[in-house]
DNA sequence: TCTATAATATTACAAGTGTAATCGGTGATT
DNA sequence: AATCACCGATTACACTTGTAATATTATAGA
């Protein structure tokens, strides 16, 4: 599968919100957000079908376009590369970044806590 | 500025492990991991210039560039809108798939329980 | 001083991207 | 049955990106 675009991303998200759904579904949910075209976002649609991103599935008249795999499975390719790209693979110096740019909440940090004593259960 | 492309980033990585550098520099930088012809690397540090991410200053012959923000405020920025876009601006969910996948090392761990510790120091 | 050379600047060009408009076919409407 | 309206398919088009080649300019050497 080749790179999705950051507009093609955005048909994605609204496919993950709920799928099977139809172009006029999708442009609808697109737009509570973005001012689309409808045009546009069938444009985005063909392409994400090109590039096996989601799938459709004939109705009658129009077609059921669903993803082809889950958001998670795509963030965490993402995470991934982007880690790996800007920090050599290790997350911490992320996280240390992100706290120190003022964005780390108590929530998050009693999600690490939380990832982390299990992290230490497993890996003992 | 505008965006960094793939390419472009990597001339910026060459310009942050040594600056200020000679277009040659860089090149020579450069080729230690990627084979690109030296006219392409000239391309990619023109549009640098132009998207002022990079800067340079006369000397005699040729020019010495220097990037024009540090490494961390761009790695920074760019973990940011990252986990904006895909995570909603928490930071969690993203440490949480990368252990997923096996991903966390000890050395992880250990740096993000000294973060917590720290934070909580600091958010009491 | 003239010229070869080496740097920078400009131009090239195909593929991808953002943003649509138009074409063509089929079911719905008169 | 003829036409319309709607939907997916195809085409459009300017800008960006990857990947260079060519043009220009200025200095260093002859």
């Amino acid at each position: 599968m080749s790179e999705i675009t950051n507009t093609e991303f955005e048909v994605l998200e609204a496919l993950w919100v709920k799928h099977p759904a139809t172009a006029n579904n999708i442009i609808e949910q697109l737009n509570k957000n973005k001012p689309w075209h409808d045009k546009t976002v069938k444009t985005l649609i063909n392409r994400l079908v090109k590039k096996e991103a989601i799938g459709f599935e004939k109705q009658n008249r129009h077609y059921l376009y669903f993803p082809l795999f889950e958001r998670t499975a795509y963030t965490e390719m993402q995470s991934q590369s982007f880690i790996e790209r800007l920090f050599s693979g290790r997350v911490s110096p992320l996280v240390a970044g992100f706290a120190k740019t003022n964005n780390l909440k108590k929530e998050d940090v009693d999600e690490l806590k939380l990832l982390i004593s299990k992290w230490e259960q497993d890996n003992d």
